[in-house]
DNA sequence: CATGAAACCATTCTGCA
DNA sequence: TGCAGAATGGTTTCATG
């Protein structure tokens, strides 16, 4: 592994634990030495160093939202009267708990984010009670995401 | 735990399981035990239930793109001619390792993808060379993140 | 990076309420 | 149905080479 001023670079090894670990963040690292080929120890070793490389941004369980009750994903782009009320609007946005992603953007809008509602009824309520009223916020369009094809990390 | 039909309801203990999960997937379970005060088989149990409900959906290490040398995310809505060659156009965007996320919109585009390149000029390339010939594409639009100010997930 | 020992944790089973 | 306790087998960590 060699560290330039700001970027890492990681060798096949650690890739290939990677790539299990980002697969299934609780898979024993005594199974993936023993496919790779090396002890566990060195397993651990070179997380240590990834990990304080910055490499590891943490591990998380992924729940369910579907199941849960969460039907319908949107994205939606929001125009601010002005570009600086930037920082307040996010500061509100961040009150939402529905917000999952939130992208200061160039083009046309100023913020998109993501969020995740039980149904279309709900995003409306969303939209209109709690996004819409925001300090700044002009006007919003909306994207509904009626499927969701692709959803993966970076492939190493 | 109540099954519907389609909707599962989790109480409390389950809740906080999954709230520390999901900051830390590989913590634990005993850690996690002594905190909510039970014990970790009952927590184990509780776990098998909501991964047998579809309530989990695994778990994963999150790498840190931006230290791996990936400073651009741009979000793409592409025009389709028809809405009908979607499937064949998914089928070539996943070959594209850097397209994290593509859902299937309502609104202007047929398709909305989120993706992560090293610059601009690599995102440039990827436009030009990999997805603007894809067949059936007539048009791109793009948002480049300038900065992703909120990254979390559902909160229970 | 490997080894081996020690500490720790996960998992399963049994019994109890 | 849900939980606690104990037992065991596996995992992680640490010291050392």
């Amino acid at each position: 592994m060699k560290i330039n001023s700001l970027q890492i670079e990681i060798d096949g090894i650690d890739k290939e634990i990677l790539r299990y670990l980002m697969e299934d963040a609780r898979k024993p690292i005594l199974q993936i030495a023993a496919k790779i080929g090396i002890s566990g120890a060195a397993i651990h070793q070179r997380l240590r160093k990834l990990e304080q490389a910055g490499v590891i941004a943490g591990s998380k369980f992924i729940v369910n939202t579907k199941v849960l009750g969460y039907s319908t994903m949107a994205f939606v782009g929001i125009y601010l009267e002005k570009a600086s009320s930037n920082f307040e609007a996010v500061k509100e946005l961040r009150k939402i708990p529905e917000v999952l992603e939130c992208h200061y953007t160039t083009g046309n809008w100023s913020i998109l984010i993501k969020m995740i509602c039980r149904d279309n009824e709900h995003l409306m309520q969303l939209l209109n009670k709690k996004i819409q009223p925001i300090n700044g916020v002009s006007r919003t369009e909306t994207f509904i995401s009626l499927e969701q094809q692709i959803e993966r990390q970076i492939q190493l």
